[in-house]
DNA sequence: CTTCAATTCTTGAATATTCAATATTTTCAA
DNA sequence: TTGAAAATATTGAATATTCAAGAATTGAAG
């Protein structure tokens, strides 16, 4: 039952191959939709887990985002200057720097949900919903067993 | 059946988060393997492609690597550098060139591919191998109907 | 306590990627 | 057959990412 790909099997039949070709459509597509906002994936992913309304620490959000540290401080950066999010020192660690999110950038988040929810329903539509539900089972169980 | 997740659902529920975080550790794992090699997992897809032996036009070869042309173009002018392929103007139509992997090229592929080969049987082992052929399929099938 | 190692975040330089423009060749309609 | 549009690949400038080093704070061993 177990079937890694042989020497000469074709790329196509590689998970990491598979993984890249999936990610890479599906990630195009939410491009499209959140182009809208003229916003990227990442900041996407950067408001919708700031939206609990509780502080992050920056390693804490990059883990979450699946970003690098200095890739996120950048795009921090940037944020900032677009007032959807703040930097507020710990005061339990004055090493660790919480991240919230600014009223504006809650309003933006919403928006940005609405269109990500409104991709994953037309995949739900052409794919099935029962294939969807399937792969993301298996691929939270990759993942798990991953660490 | 069919259940995209809620405004507010947290954003591991997202088909396109759970991709994305999935691609992340699998290509992170195999960037390791290949690192003995000294090489990215772009130019182990590349010279798994090549090495059917025939010729591919670079916009062949984007599409199958998953890189943009222009990424692709100073990619190969590296490994025309290291001499692990090499260009080709394709005489029936000259806007083309075509890629050919060199000896050296094939060799170095074939080390990777055991690398590559390695890692994938590393996953069954730890996942399973009915969930990792049920996931191919699943990440197959996505593909295809997002076209 | 004090000092040395570990943690957290940011910065700057090196590297890589992307966007837009260019050059070349082919296609095809008039 | 000619000339305009499409296809293909590359280039250069603008942008983004990464690596390695740095600054600040905390932890913890002696």
């Amino acid at each position: 039952m177990a079937k890694p790909p042989k020497e000469n099997s074709p790329i196509t039949e590689h998970l990491a191959y598979l993984l890249a070709q999936a990610n890479r459509e599906i990630n195009r597509q939410l491009e499209v939709r959140l182009s809208k906002e003229g916003v990227p994936v990442e900041q996407w992913r950067i408001l919708k887990v700031l939206s609990d309304g509780n502080g992050h620490s920056m390693g804490e959000l990059a883990d979450a985002v699946l970003l690098n540290h200095p890739t996120l401080t950048k795009m921090i950066d940037r944020m900032v200057s677009d007032a959807l999010v703040y930097r507020v020192q710990d005061p339990t660690d004055r090493r660790k720097v919480l991240m919230f999110v600014s009223d504006r950038g809650k309003a933006l988040s919403k928006r940005l949900n609405t269109l990500a929810v409104s991709q994953e329903e037309h995949i739900v539509e052409s794919y099935g919903g029962k294939s969807t539900n399937e792969l993301k089972r298996l691929l939270e169980s990759l993942i798990d067993s991953s660490n």
